[in-house]
DNA sequence: CTGAAAGCGCTAACAC
DNA sequence: GTGTTAGCGCTTTCAG
C-alpha cells in the first residue's frame, strides 16, 4: 500500500508552514492566494486527504453514530435502519452498525467499545440490558436515543404497545375466535405485547389458557419448533396473535407445511407491518407502526440532541407513535355456529 | 454531559504515571502489583475508557470496515450485509455502513470520507463508479474487496452473471415461452444480465423485441409504471426475465393489481433468491444465489486482505460463485397448441 | 497574512 | 518496574 501523505508532506512540498495548509483546508483564517494556490496544487500531487482521527481528536466530534440493533434478519430493523440512515446522512453523519443478536452481553461489549471510539451517539433499538445497568453505562455519559427500549431515562421512541396487542387481540376475538393463542416471547424485557394480550382476554372474558402462550424468541427455528408443537394439540387455537410479523411469517410457513390453511383453518394476526407483510403467500393482517418514519425520527432526534446538547436525563417519552390495524386476508370470521 | 476521563487523570489519581497506566491497560510490559491495582482502581473510579482514536493514530488501525451499498431496500443487500456482519464482528471488527442509492457522486464522496476516516478496508458492493476512477481513487491506497462491481483489480466476488441470466431465460423458453420481456436495468455498469438474456433469446432463435426490453433502473415506482405500460400493450409477454427478485415482486405486484394472474397468465423468473421469495403471493421461481455466504466471503477476504497486507492489486477474481435456478410457482409451462 | 509552538489522548522507545 | 520524552496528524493560540 502506498504511503498516505500528512499535512506535513503537503507543506513540505507547498513550501508553507503546516499551519497555512490546515487554514486553507478549513478556510479558518484568510489566506494568500499564492499560497492557497501552492497548497491546493500539493494537495492534488500527493492525493492528500486530512486523517479524520487526528482532527476528531481535537474537535471531539466523530460525526458518527452508534446504531444498537438486535439483528438484521428481522426485515423491521432494516427499515428502521433505512430511516435512520436516512435523516442521518443528510446531516453529514455516518452510522456504525452493531449487531448484538439479542445477547445483553455483546450489547454491552459494542456500548462500551462504541464509547472508547467516542461517537457523538447512539440509537439503541429494543436493548435487552436492564435499566440500572443502561442507567450506569450511558447516562449522561453520551447522547442517546432509545427505540423499543424501556429506559426511564433519555428519549424514547416507539408506541403504546399494550394498547396495540390489546387491539390486535380483540380484533380476533371480535371476529369469533375463542381459542386464541400467542407466539413471541415472555420473559424478555418489559413483555408489553403479552400485556396487551392478556389483558384483552381478561376484559372480554375469553378463557386464558397456559398451553396457548408460545414463548419462544426470536429464532426462526425456535418458532417453528413450538408452533408446530402447538398446532399438533387436539385441542388447537384458531387464531393467534404474533407478536410481531416476522414470527407470524414463521408460523404460516409452519402451518402451510403442515397442511393446514390460512385463515380457513388458521387465523393469524401480526405486529409491525414490515414492508413484504402484504406480498405474503395470504397477505398478513397486523399492527402497523411506520416503521420508516420511527428511523428517521430517531435519526433526526439523535442530531437534535447531539447539535443541541440537550440532555433528556430525566424521564422523557416522546408521546406514543401512532399505530393502526390493517385488514388483510389472514384472519377469517368464525362460523356463527362456531361461536359458542 | 459528564466530562470523560483521560490517561492522566487516570495516572494523577491512582498517582503513577501515565505510561504505567498504559502499560497495566494494555499489559505490554510487567507491571507491579501494586500499581495496577491502584490503576484498575482509578479506572473503576473514573469510569475511564480509552480514547480509540488517539490509540488508532499510533496503531494505524481503526478496525472498522467501509461497506459502500447501493441501498437497503431491496432485501439482498441487508442479507448480504448480514453475513458481512457475521464475519466482520468475529474478528473485531465494526461496520460503518455508505448508503449510495445508486449515485456514482455519493459513492464518489463517501469513499473519500472513509479513505479519510482511514478505515482499514473497504466492501464495495455494485459499485456504479467507472473503473478508471476507481482505480484512480482506491488502487494501492487501501484493501478492498468488491462485491457485484466490475474493477479490474483486487478481489471480486459475484456469479456468472451472463451465465445465470442466459439459464433462467432459457428456462421460460423450455417453458415453452416465446414472447419475453425482461425488466432491469440495461445501462447501468456492465450489464451481464441482459447480455445473458440477449444471449439465450439469440441462441434459441426467440424473437427479440425492443418494446419487451424494459430499462427502467431500481425504483420500485419506476419498475411498476413500467411494467404496467408493458402490460398494457396489445401484444403483451407471456413471460418475464426481472433481472432481481426485488424487482420480480414490484412485476408480481403490479400484475396482481391489474387482475393479471401468475402464473396462468403471466410467467415471471427472478433473481437472486431473497429470503421471502418462497413466501410470496406466488412463491418465485429464481436464481438462487447464496448471498448470506457471499457476505461471509466478503468479511472474511477482506479481513486476510488486511491482516496479511496482501495486495490483489492486479486483476483477479475469485472463481465465480455456484447459482441454481429454484423451480417455484411463478412460471407456468405453455400449452401445447399456443408453442407456435 | 504566516510560522512556531502547544496540545488533543495515547503508545513506545529510552533512560534510570 | 517505572517515569520522562517524543511523537501519531492535526488545529489553534500566539507572536510577528
Amino acid at each position: 500500500m502506498d504511503k498516505v501523505s500528512t499535512i506535513k508532506d503537503v507543506a513540505k512540498l507547498a513550501n508553507v508552514s503546516i499551519s497555512t495548509v490546515s487554514r486553507v483546508l478549513n478556510g479558518t483564517t484568510p489566506v494568500s492566494k499564492e499560497s492557497s494556490d501552492k497548497v491546493y496544487k500539493a494537495v492534488e500531487v500527493l492525493d492528500y486527504k486530512p486523517n479524520a482521527m487526528a482532527r476528531s481528536l481535537i474537535s471531539k466530534k466523530t460525526m458518527t453514530i452508534a446504531v444498537i440493533i438486535p439483528n438484521l434478519s428481522n426485515l423491521f430493523f432494516p427499515e428502521l435502519l433505512r430511516g435512520i440512515s436516512k435523516a442521518v446522512e443528510k446531516e453529514g453523519y455516518f452510522l456504525i452498525i452493531c449487531n448484538t443478536d439479542y445477547s445483553s452481553e455483546k450489547e454491552e461489549k459494542y456500548i462500551n467499545q462504541m464509547l472508547e471510539r467516542r461517537v457523538d451517539g447512539f440509537i439503541i433499538v429494543s436493548s435487552s440490558i436492564s435499566n440500572e445497568k443502561l442507567t450506569q453505562m450511558v447516562k449522561g455519559k453520551t447522547s442517546v436515543v432509545f427505540v423499543y427500549s424501556y429506559a426511564d431515562f433519555g428519549y424514547n421512541i416507539m408506541e403504546d404497545g399494550i394498547k396495540a396487542t390489546y387491539d390486535a387481540t380483540k380484533y380476533l376475538i371480535h371476529m369469533g375466535h375463542k381459542k386464541i393463542a400467542c407466539v413471541g416471547w415472555r420473559f424478555k424485557g418489559v413483555n408489553v405485547r403479552y400485556m396487551g394480550f392478556r389483558k384483552a382476554l381478561e376484559e372480554f372474558n375469553v378463557d386464558f389458557r397456559n398451553e396457548y402462550v408460545i414463548d419462544c424468541g426470536y429464532s426462526k427455528e425456535e418458532i417453528t419448533n413450538n408452533t408446530i408443537k402447538l398446532l399438533k394439540m387436539k385441542d388447537r387455537p384458531t387464531g393467534i396473535v404474533a407478536f410481531n410479523d416476522d414470527t407470524a411469517i414463521a408460523i404460516m410457513m409452519a402451518a402451510k407445511n403442515m397442511g393446514i390453511n390460512i385463515p380457513e383453518e388458521l387465523s393469524i394476526i401480526g405486529y409491525d407491518n414490515i414492508s413484504i407483510s402484504n406480498i405474503l403467500l395470504k397477505p398478513l393482517t397486523t399492527i402497523s407502526v411506520p416503521i420508516h418514519k420511527m428511523g428517521v425520527d430517531a435519526g433526526k432526534k439523535i442530531i437534535e440532541i447531539i447539535d443541541n446538547g440537550i440532555s433528556y436525563s430525566d424521564t422523557y417519552r416522546e408521546k406514543y407513535i401512532p399505530y393502526e390495524l390493517i385488514e388483510r386476508e389472514s384472519v377469517k370470521a368464525m362460523d356463527i355456529d362456531k361461536l359458542n
